[in-house]
DNA sequence: ACCTGAACACCGTTCAAGT
DNA sequence: ACCTGAACACCGTTCAAGT
Protein backbone atom coordinates (compact mmCIF):
# COMPACT_ATOMS: atom_id res chain seq x y z
CA UNK A 1 0.00 0.00 0.00
CA UNK A 2 0.96 3.49 -0.64
CA UNK A 3 2.38 5.45 2.48
CA UNK A 4 2.72 8.71 2.01
CA UNK A 5 4.49 11.27 4.66
CA UNK A 6 2.61 14.33 5.60
CA UNK A 7 4.79 16.62 7.38
CA UNK A 8 1.92 18.89 8.55
CA UNK A 9 0.29 17.87 12.16
CA UNK A 10 3.21 15.68 13.35
CA UNK A 11 2.31 16.39 16.36
CA UNK A 12 -1.37 15.13 16.39
CA UNK A 13 -0.51 11.92 14.80
CA UNK A 14 -0.49 8.85 16.51
CA UNK A 15 2.85 7.03 17.24
CA UNK A 16 3.00 4.16 15.50
CA UNK A 17 6.59 2.45 14.26
CA UNK A 18 6.79 3.90 10.63
CA UNK A 19 6.76 7.73 12.20
CA UNK A 20 9.48 6.73 15.35
CA UNK A 21 11.66 5.09 12.43
CA UNK A 22 11.22 8.27 9.61
CA UNK A 23 12.27 10.60 12.63
CA UNK A 24 15.00 8.33 13.34
CA UNK A 25 16.19 8.77 9.67
CA UNK A 26 15.97 12.48 9.93
CA UNK A 27 17.95 12.33 13.44
CA UNK A 28 20.63 9.91 11.80
CA UNK A 29 20.95 12.30 8.54
CA UNK A 30 21.03 15.12 10.53
CA UNK A 31 23.82 14.75 12.99
CA UNK A 32 25.25 11.23 12.19
CA UNK A 33 24.70 7.68 14.26
CA UNK A 34 25.46 9.83 17.24
CA UNK A 35 22.14 12.15 16.27
CA UNK A 36 19.82 9.35 17.66
CA UNK A 37 18.99 8.87 21.00
CA UNK A 38 15.89 8.25 22.20
CA UNK A 39 15.80 11.63 24.19
CA UNK A 40 16.09 13.43 21.09
CA UNK A 41 13.74 11.19 19.60
CA UNK A 42 11.37 11.50 22.67
CA UNK A 43 11.62 15.31 22.11
CA UNK A 44 10.96 15.49 18.46
CA UNK A 45 7.51 12.97 19.24
CA UNK A 46 6.55 14.77 22.24
CA UNK A 47 6.78 11.28 23.80
CA UNK A 48 8.12 9.37 26.39
CA UNK A 49 11.02 6.95 26.39
CA UNK A 50 8.29 3.47 27.09
CA UNK A 51 5.61 4.79 24.41
CA UNK A 52 8.81 4.35 22.03
CA UNK A 53 9.60 1.21 23.27
CA UNK A 54 6.46 -0.16 22.70
CA UNK A 55 6.73 0.04 19.04
CA UNK A 56 10.71 -1.17 18.96
CA UNK A 57 12.42 -3.79 20.87
CA UNK A 58 15.69 -1.55 21.26
CA UNK A 59 17.94 0.76 19.51
CA UNK A 60 19.75 -2.21 16.99
CA UNK A 61 16.17 -2.41 15.96
CA UNK A 62 15.68 0.76 15.11
CA UNK A 63 18.70 1.26 13.20
CA UNK A 64 18.20 -2.00 11.49
CA UNK A 65 14.69 -0.68 10.29
CA UNK A 66 16.30 2.41 9.38
CA UNK A 67 18.42 1.21 7.57
CA UNK A 68 16.15 -1.52 5.96
CA UNK A 69 13.91 1.55 4.96
CA UNK A 70 16.44 3.60 3.44
CA UNK A 71 17.54 0.91 1.60
CA UNK A 72 14.32 -0.32 0.19
CA UNK A 73 12.94 3.33 -1.40
CA UNK A 74 16.86 3.14 -3.13
CA UNK A 75 16.68 0.06 -4.71
CA UNK A 76 12.77 0.27 -5.36
CA UNK A 77 12.71 0.52 -9.44
CA UNK A 78 12.05 3.48 -10.87
CA UNK A 79 8.56 4.01 -12.64
CA UNK A 80 9.92 5.73 -15.54
CA UNK A 81 13.03 4.57 -16.55
CA UNK A 82 13.43 1.23 -18.37
CA UNK A 83 16.98 0.54 -19.35
CA UNK A 84 17.86 0.32 -22.66
CA UNK A 85 20.59 -2.48 -21.80
CA UNK A 86 21.62 -4.90 -19.34
CA UNK A 87 24.85 -2.78 -18.65
CA UNK A 88 22.11 0.09 -18.12
CA UNK A 89 20.13 -1.51 -15.92
CA UNK A 90 23.26 -2.19 -13.43
CA UNK A 91 24.32 0.87 -13.46
CA UNK A 92 20.71 2.17 -12.53
CA UNK A 93 20.82 -0.38 -9.22
CA UNK A 94 24.37 0.55 -8.51
CA UNK A 95 23.51 4.49 -8.91
CA UNK A 96 20.55 4.14 -6.71
CA UNK A 97 22.59 2.50 -3.79
CA UNK A 98 25.20 5.28 -4.55
CA UNK A 99 22.94 8.00 -4.39
CA UNK A 100 21.44 6.76 -1.07
CA UNK A 101 24.80 6.41 0.37
CA UNK A 102 25.29 10.00 -0.40
CA UNK A 103 22.36 11.15 1.02
CA UNK A 104 22.45 8.96 4.73
CA UNK A 105 26.09 8.53 4.76
CA UNK A 106 25.50 7.01 7.99
CA UNK A 107 24.29 3.89 5.95
CA UNK A 108 27.59 2.58 5.00
CA UNK A 109 28.99 2.04 8.45
CA UNK A 110 25.18 0.70 9.30
CA UNK A 111 25.11 -1.32 6.20
CA UNK A 112 28.45 -3.33 7.60
CA UNK A 113 27.00 -3.58 10.99
CA UNK A 114 23.05 -4.86 10.04
CA UNK A 115 24.26 -7.04 7.84
CA UNK A 116 26.26 -8.92 10.09
CA UNK A 117 23.81 -9.07 12.65
CA UNK A 118 21.19 -10.46 10.60
CA UNK A 119 22.02 -11.47 7.15
CA UNK A 120 19.15 -13.46 7.23
CA UNK A 121 17.03 -10.52 7.05
CA UNK A 122 15.39 -7.84 4.88
CA UNK A 123 17.98 -5.32 3.67
CA UNK A 124 20.63 -8.12 2.19
CA UNK A 125 18.22 -10.23 -0.37
CA UNK A 126 16.33 -6.78 -0.90
CA UNK A 127 19.59 -4.99 -2.13
CA UNK A 128 20.90 -8.93 -4.04
CA UNK A 129 17.39 -9.66 -5.52
CA UNK A 130 18.10 -6.24 -7.17
CA UNK A 131 21.33 -6.82 -8.48
CA UNK A 132 20.71 -10.15 -9.14
CA UNK A 133 18.26 -9.64 -11.60
CA UNK A 134 19.94 -7.48 -14.01
CA UNK A 135 23.38 -10.25 -13.35
CA UNK A 136 20.42 -12.59 -14.77
CA UNK A 137 19.57 -9.74 -17.84
CA UNK A 138 23.63 -10.22 -18.58
CA UNK A 139 23.02 -13.23 -20.14
CA UNK A 140 25.47 -14.89 -17.44
CA UNK A 141 25.22 -18.55 -16.60
CA UNK A 142 23.31 -19.51 -13.74
CA UNK A 143 26.01 -21.64 -11.96
CA UNK A 144 27.79 -18.08 -12.01
CA UNK A 145 25.08 -16.38 -10.65
CA UNK A 146 25.79 -15.96 -6.90
CA UNK A 147 29.50 -15.41 -7.79
CA UNK A 148 28.62 -12.23 -10.40
CA UNK A 149 26.26 -10.66 -7.96
CA UNK A 150 27.97 -11.12 -4.86
CA UNK A 151 31.17 -9.43 -6.57
CA UNK A 152 28.87 -6.81 -8.01
CA UNK A 153 27.61 -5.80 -4.94
CA UNK A 154 30.53 -6.19 -3.14
CA UNK A 155 32.58 -3.44 -5.14
CA UNK A 156 28.93 -1.72 -5.29
CA UNK A 157 29.26 -0.92 -1.45
CA UNK A 158 33.08 -0.62 -0.90
CA UNK A 159 32.81 2.14 -3.45
CA UNK A 160 29.86 3.60 -2.31
CA UNK A 161 31.10 3.32 1.27
CA UNK A 162 34.45 5.16 0.53
CA UNK A 163 32.89 7.79 -1.91
CA UNK A 164 30.46 8.51 1.30
CA UNK A 165 33.35 8.85 3.54
CA UNK A 166 34.58 11.63 1.70
CA UNK A 167 31.20 13.15 1.72
CA UNK A 168 31.52 13.32 5.39
CA UNK A 169 34.62 14.05 5.18
CA UNK A 170 33.94 17.09 3.80
CA UNK A 171 31.44 17.50 6.42
CA UNK A 172 33.57 17.01 9.86
CA UNK A 173 36.08 19.37 8.85
CA UNK A 174 34.61 22.09 8.72
CA UNK A 175 30.56 23.12 7.65
CA UNK A 176 31.87 25.63 5.30
CA UNK A 177 34.34 23.15 3.14
CA UNK A 178 32.87 21.84 0.17
CA UNK A 179 34.07 18.65 -1.41
CA UNK A 180 36.85 19.87 -3.67
CA UNK A 181 38.27 21.56 -1.05
CA UNK A 182 38.53 18.46 0.99
CA UNK A 183 40.11 16.78 -1.78
CA UNK A 184 42.50 18.94 -2.49
CA UNK A 185 43.41 18.63 1.71
CA UNK A 186 43.58 14.66 0.94
CA UNK A 187 46.11 14.93 -1.94
CA UNK A 188 47.97 18.05 -0.36
CA UNK A 189 48.45 15.32 2.98
CA UNK A 190 49.39 12.37 0.23
CA UNK A 191 51.94 14.43 -1.71
CA UNK A 192 53.47 15.11 1.50
CA UNK A 193 53.80 11.84 2.73
CA UNK A 194 57.82 10.03 2.65
CA UNK A 195 58.52 9.18 -0.96
CA UNK A 196 60.41 6.26 0.11
CA UNK A 197 57.35 4.17 1.93
CA UNK A 198 54.32 6.00 -0.44
CA UNK A 199 56.24 6.22 -3.96
CA UNK A 200 52.74 5.11 -5.72
CA UNK A 201 50.34 7.11 -3.28
CA UNK A 202 52.37 10.31 -3.58
CA UNK A 203 52.75 9.43 -7.69
CA UNK A 204 48.39 9.57 -7.69
CA UNK A 205 47.57 12.34 -5.54
CA UNK A 206 46.92 14.65 -7.88
CA UNK A 207 44.07 12.34 -9.32
CA UNK A 208 42.57 12.36 -6.09
CA UNK A 209 42.32 16.10 -6.49
CA UNK A 210 40.60 15.62 -9.77
CA UNK A 211 38.27 13.04 -10.02
CA UNK A 212 35.22 13.21 -9.95
CA UNK A 213 33.34 10.53 -7.81
CA UNK A 214 30.63 9.84 -9.81
CA UNK A 215 32.60 8.82 -13.10
CA UNK A 216 35.40 7.02 -11.10
CA UNK A 217 32.50 4.74 -9.69
CA UNK A 218 30.76 3.94 -12.77
CA UNK A 219 34.39 3.34 -14.57
CA UNK A 220 35.48 0.98 -11.66
CA UNK A 221 31.58 -0.93 -12.59
CA UNK A 222 32.72 -1.15 -16.11
CA UNK A 223 35.91 -3.06 -15.22
CA UNK A 224 34.00 -5.07 -12.94
CA UNK A 225 31.48 -5.62 -16.07
CA UNK A 226 34.25 -6.12 -18.48
CA UNK A 227 35.95 -8.69 -16.26
CA UNK A 228 31.98 -10.51 -16.01
CA UNK A 229 32.33 -10.13 -19.86
CA UNK A 230 35.37 -11.70 -20.39
CA UNK A 231 34.04 -14.75 -18.68
CA UNK A 232 30.98 -15.49 -20.03
CA UNK A 233 31.13 -14.17 -23.69
CA UNK A 234 29.06 -16.24 -25.88
CA UNK A 235 31.31 -15.90 -29.55
CA UNK A 236 34.61 -17.02 -26.89
CA UNK B 1 32.30 -14.96 34.75
CA UNK B 2 31.40 -12.92 37.68
CA UNK B 3 35.27 -12.69 38.81
CA UNK B 4 37.49 -10.57 37.68
CA UNK B 5 41.06 -11.89 36.33
CA UNK B 6 43.60 -9.68 36.58
CA UNK B 7 47.28 -10.20 35.61
CA UNK B 8 49.05 -8.99 38.10
CA UNK B 9 52.16 -8.79 36.17
CA UNK B 10 50.72 -6.57 34.11
CA UNK B 11 50.84 -3.91 36.47
CA UNK B 12 54.32 -3.50 37.00
CA UNK B 13 54.91 -2.61 33.21
CA UNK B 14 54.56 0.76 32.74
CA UNK B 15 51.51 2.41 30.89
CA UNK B 16 51.69 3.38 27.14
CA UNK B 17 50.10 4.19 24.66
CA UNK B 18 50.79 1.56 22.31
CA UNK B 19 50.05 -1.15 25.54
CA UNK B 20 46.74 1.06 25.79
CA UNK B 21 46.26 0.62 22.12
CA UNK B 22 47.03 -3.59 22.55
CA UNK B 23 44.55 -3.86 25.03
CA UNK B 24 42.02 -2.21 23.08
CA UNK B 25 42.36 -4.29 20.21
CA UNK B 26 42.01 -7.51 22.37
CA UNK B 27 39.03 -6.09 23.92
CA UNK B 28 37.32 -5.54 20.45
CA UNK B 29 38.36 -8.78 19.22
CA UNK B 30 37.00 -10.55 22.39
CA UNK B 31 33.39 -8.36 22.34
CA UNK B 32 33.24 -6.86 19.79
CA UNK B 33 32.94 -2.64 19.46
CA UNK B 34 30.56 -3.01 22.48
CA UNK B 35 33.29 -4.47 24.10
CA UNK B 36 35.85 -1.67 24.58
CA UNK B 37 34.90 0.41 27.36
CA UNK B 38 37.23 2.61 29.78
CA UNK B 39 36.23 0.80 32.67
CA UNK B 40 36.82 -2.49 31.23
CA UNK B 41 40.27 -1.20 29.51
CA UNK B 42 41.25 0.29 33.35
CA UNK B 43 40.19 -3.37 35.23
CA UNK B 44 42.61 -4.58 32.58
CA UNK B 45 45.49 -2.02 32.97
CA UNK B 46 44.82 -1.50 36.21
CA UNK B 47 44.90 2.06 36.59
CA UNK B 48 42.38 4.63 36.15
CA UNK B 49 40.74 6.54 33.86
CA UNK B 50 42.44 9.71 33.73
CA UNK B 51 46.23 8.06 33.45
CA UNK B 52 43.95 6.30 29.01
CA UNK B 53 43.49 9.93 28.72
CA UNK B 54 46.71 11.03 29.45
CA UNK B 55 47.73 9.19 26.58
CA UNK B 56 44.96 8.73 23.88
CA UNK B 57 43.38 12.01 23.24
CA UNK B 58 39.84 10.12 23.47
CA UNK B 59 37.80 6.46 22.68
CA UNK B 60 37.88 7.89 18.68
CA UNK B 61 41.06 8.48 18.61
CA UNK B 62 41.53 4.83 20.32
CA UNK B 63 39.39 3.26 18.00
CA UNK B 64 41.70 4.63 15.21
CA UNK B 65 44.86 4.06 16.51
CA UNK B 66 43.59 0.24 17.01
CA UNK B 67 42.27 0.29 13.18
CA UNK B 68 45.36 1.33 12.01
CA UNK B 69 47.34 -1.13 14.26
CA UNK B 70 45.19 -3.84 13.09
CA UNK B 71 45.51 -2.42 9.24
CA UNK B 72 49.58 -1.54 9.61
CA UNK B 73 50.30 -5.65 10.41
CA UNK B 74 47.53 -6.71 7.71
CA UNK B 75 49.15 -4.56 4.85
CA UNK B 76 53.59 -5.38 5.85
CA UNK B 77 54.77 -7.68 3.12
CA UNK B 78 55.72 -11.10 4.46
CA UNK B 79 59.29 -11.66 4.04
CA UNK B 80 59.16 -14.92 2.89
CA UNK B 81 56.60 -14.39 0.16
CA UNK B 82 57.85 -12.71 -3.17
CA UNK B 83 55.17 -13.21 -5.42
CA UNK B 84 55.27 -15.05 -8.90
CA UNK B 85 53.50 -13.07 -10.46
CA UNK B 86 51.78 -9.43 -10.58
CA UNK B 87 48.29 -10.87 -9.77
CA UNK B 88 49.44 -13.39 -7.07
CA UNK B 89 51.04 -9.62 -5.79
CA UNK B 90 47.59 -8.48 -5.51
CA UNK B 91 46.17 -11.45 -4.14
CA UNK B 92 48.28 -11.63 -1.58
CA UNK B 93 47.59 -8.17 -0.42
CA UNK B 94 43.93 -8.63 -0.45
CA UNK B 95 43.95 -11.93 1.29
CA UNK B 96 46.07 -10.16 3.70
CA UNK B 97 43.33 -7.57 4.50
CA UNK B 98 40.60 -10.46 3.87
CA UNK B 99 42.12 -12.19 6.95
CA UNK B 100 42.73 -9.12 9.10
CA UNK B 101 39.00 -8.51 8.48
CA UNK B 102 37.91 -12.00 9.71
CA UNK B 103 40.39 -12.28 12.54
CA UNK B 104 38.98 -8.64 13.85
CA UNK B 105 35.11 -8.68 12.63
CA UNK B 106 35.05 -4.92 14.41
CA UNK B 107 37.64 -4.05 11.67
CA UNK B 108 34.97 -3.64 8.67
CA UNK B 109 32.58 -1.49 10.11
CA UNK B 110 35.72 0.56 11.81
CA UNK B 111 37.25 0.98 8.15
CA UNK B 112 33.60 2.58 7.05
CA UNK B 113 33.84 4.71 10.20
CA UNK B 114 37.73 5.85 10.21
CA UNK B 115 38.18 6.18 6.94
CA UNK B 116 35.23 8.97 7.09
CA UNK B 117 36.40 10.48 9.90
CA UNK B 118 40.18 10.89 8.51
CA UNK B 119 40.96 9.98 4.74
CA UNK B 120 44.10 11.81 5.05
CA UNK B 121 44.96 9.65 8.06
CA UNK B 122 47.35 6.64 8.39
CA UNK B 123 44.92 4.09 7.44
CA UNK B 124 44.05 4.87 3.76
CA UNK B 125 47.39 6.10 2.56
CA UNK B 126 48.76 2.40 3.85
CA UNK B 127 46.54 0.65 1.94
CA UNK B 128 46.64 2.38 -0.99
CA UNK B 129 49.82 2.00 -1.51
CA UNK B 130 50.19 -1.39 -1.25
CA UNK B 131 47.38 -2.24 -3.60
CA UNK B 132 48.64 0.53 -5.54
CA UNK B 133 52.38 -1.07 -5.94
CA UNK B 134 50.86 -4.31 -7.38
CA UNK B 135 48.65 -2.23 -10.02
CA UNK B 136 51.90 -0.93 -11.27
CA UNK B 137 53.71 -4.62 -11.48
CA UNK B 138 50.43 -5.20 -13.31
CA UNK B 139 51.09 -2.75 -16.11
CA UNK B 140 48.42 -0.36 -15.63
CA UNK B 141 49.16 2.88 -17.62
CA UNK B 142 49.81 5.81 -14.86
CA UNK B 143 46.41 8.05 -15.87
CA UNK B 144 44.58 4.81 -14.28
CA UNK B 145 46.47 4.23 -11.32
CA UNK B 146 43.86 5.98 -9.33
CA UNK B 147 40.77 4.60 -10.68
CA UNK B 148 42.13 0.89 -11.17
CA UNK B 149 43.16 1.00 -7.47
CA UNK B 150 40.64 2.78 -6.03
CA UNK B 151 38.34 -0.11 -7.98
CA UNK B 152 39.94 -2.72 -6.61
CA UNK B 153 40.14 -1.21 -2.89
CA UNK B 154 36.43 -1.22 -2.91
CA UNK B 155 35.97 -4.32 -3.99
CA UNK B 156 38.45 -5.81 -1.45
CA UNK B 157 36.62 -4.09 1.22
CA UNK B 158 32.90 -4.88 0.32
CA UNK B 159 34.14 -8.21 -0.13
CA UNK B 160 35.91 -8.78 2.86
CA UNK B 161 33.24 -7.13 5.17
CA UNK B 162 30.54 -9.12 3.88
CA UNK B 163 32.57 -11.86 4.47
CA UNK B 164 33.47 -10.68 8.07
CA UNK B 165 29.56 -10.13 8.86
CA UNK B 166 29.30 -14.29 7.80
CA UNK B 167 31.41 -14.91 10.78
CA UNK B 168 30.37 -12.53 12.55
CA UNK B 169 26.81 -13.52 11.94
CA UNK B 170 27.46 -17.20 12.79
CA UNK B 171 28.49 -16.07 16.73
CA UNK B 172 25.86 -14.06 17.02
CA UNK B 173 23.33 -16.59 16.34
CA UNK B 174 25.44 -18.96 18.70
CA UNK B 175 28.33 -19.89 20.30
CA UNK B 176 28.54 -23.04 19.38
CA UNK B 177 26.72 -22.60 15.99
CA UNK B 178 29.92 -22.92 13.11
CA UNK B 179 30.22 -21.22 9.71
CA UNK B 180 28.86 -23.87 8.01
CA UNK B 181 25.28 -23.88 10.06
CA UNK B 182 24.93 -20.25 9.86
CA UNK B 183 25.12 -20.11 6.04
CA UNK B 184 22.34 -22.85 5.93
CA UNK B 185 20.51 -20.65 8.22
CA UNK B 186 20.80 -17.78 5.69
CA UNK B 187 20.00 -20.65 2.78
CA UNK B 188 16.69 -21.81 4.18
CA UNK B 189 15.97 -18.50 5.09
CA UNK B 190 16.41 -17.36 1.70
CA UNK B 191 14.72 -19.97 -0.08
CA UNK B 192 11.62 -19.06 2.01
CA UNK B 193 11.23 -15.70 0.56
CA UNK B 194 8.41 -15.23 -1.76
CA UNK B 195 8.65 -16.57 -4.98
CA UNK B 196 7.06 -13.62 -7.01
CA UNK B 197 9.38 -10.75 -4.99
CA UNK B 198 12.42 -12.54 -4.86
CA UNK B 199 13.32 -15.08 -8.01
CA UNK B 200 16.84 -14.78 -8.12
CA UNK B 201 17.97 -14.41 -4.70
CA UNK B 202 15.55 -17.94 -3.94
CA UNK B 203 17.52 -19.64 -7.10
CA UNK B 204 20.50 -18.74 -5.30
CA UNK B 205 19.91 -19.80 -1.86
CA UNK B 206 21.45 -23.26 -2.51
CA UNK B 207 24.95 -21.32 -3.77
CA UNK B 208 24.65 -19.90 -0.77
CA UNK B 209 24.84 -22.74 1.07
CA UNK B 210 27.47 -24.69 -0.93
CA UNK B 211 30.04 -21.67 -1.45
CA UNK B 212 33.44 -21.52 -0.07
CA UNK B 213 33.95 -18.01 1.16
CA UNK B 214 37.92 -17.88 0.44
CA UNK B 215 37.57 -18.98 -2.93
CA UNK B 216 34.25 -16.75 -3.93
CA UNK B 217 36.48 -13.78 -2.42
CA UNK B 218 39.33 -14.69 -5.04
CA UNK B 219 37.18 -15.66 -7.82
CA UNK B 220 35.71 -11.80 -7.61
CA UNK B 221 39.28 -10.67 -7.62
CA UNK B 222 39.75 -12.35 -11.01
CA UNK B 223 36.26 -10.94 -12.41
CA UNK B 224 38.11 -7.30 -11.66
CA UNK B 225 41.52 -8.42 -12.86
CA UNK B 226 40.07 -9.75 -16.14
CA UNK B 227 37.96 -5.93 -16.51
CA UNK B 228 41.66 -4.46 -15.71
CA UNK B 229 43.46 -6.44 -18.45
CA UNK B 230 40.86 -6.45 -20.80
CA UNK B 231 40.98 -2.74 -21.11
CA UNK B 232 45.32 -2.35 -20.96
CA UNK B 233 45.90 -5.52 -22.93
CA UNK B 234 49.40 -4.88 -24.90
CA UNK B 235 48.65 -7.14 -27.13
CA UNK B 236 45.81 -9.49 -27.23
C1' DA C 1 55.59 14.25 33.54
C1' DC C 2 52.44 10.90 34.83
C1' DC C 3 48.75 8.95 37.48
C1' DT C 4 44.49 8.70 40.92
C1' DG C 5 39.66 8.39 41.52
C1' DA C 6 35.53 10.82 42.69
C1' DA C 7 32.26 13.38 40.17
C1' DC C 8 29.34 14.83 36.16
C1' DA C 9 26.37 14.74 32.22
C1' DC C 10 24.33 11.67 29.28
C1' DC C 11 22.94 7.30 27.48
C1' DG C 12 19.78 2.89 26.70
C1' DT C 13 16.48 0.45 29.08
C1' DT C 14 12.96 -0.88 32.60
C1' DC C 15 8.58 -0.88 34.94
C1' DA C 16 4.90 0.32 38.13
C1' DA C 17 1.35 3.05 37.19
C1' DG C 18 -1.96 5.43 34.39
C1' DT C 19 -5.67 5.72 30.23
C1' DA D 1 -3.67 -1.76 23.73
C1' DC D 2 -0.98 2.10 24.32
C1' DC D 3 1.47 5.64 26.84
C1' DT D 4 3.85 8.24 31.06
C1' DG D 5 7.95 9.42 33.42
C1' DA D 6 10.81 8.51 37.33
C1' DA D 7 14.51 5.46 38.22
C1' DC D 8 18.61 2.49 37.27
C1' DA D 9 22.95 0.85 35.61
C1' DC D 10 26.41 2.16 32.68
C1' DC D 11 29.01 5.06 29.67
C1' DG D 12 32.76 8.77 28.09
C1' DT D 13 35.03 12.49 29.98
C1' DT D 14 36.86 15.93 33.36
C1' DC D 15 39.77 17.77 36.96
C1' DA D 16 41.53 18.92 41.51
C1' DA D 17 44.73 16.56 43.82
C1' DG D 18 48.62 13.55 44.42
C1' DT D 19 53.67 11.60 43.10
Amino acid sequence: MATRTRRSQRRTEALSRERIVETAVELLDAAGEGGLTFRALTERLATGPGAIYWHVANKNELLGAATDAVVAAAVAPRPAATPHSPRDGVRAVALGLFDAIEEHPWLAAQLATQLSRSPAGSVAPRIFESIGRQVRALGVPEGSWFTTASALMHYIFGAAGQNSANTAGARTLAPDVNRAEFLDTVSSAWEQLDPDDYPFTRAVANQVREHDDREQFLAGLDLVLNGIAALHTPSG
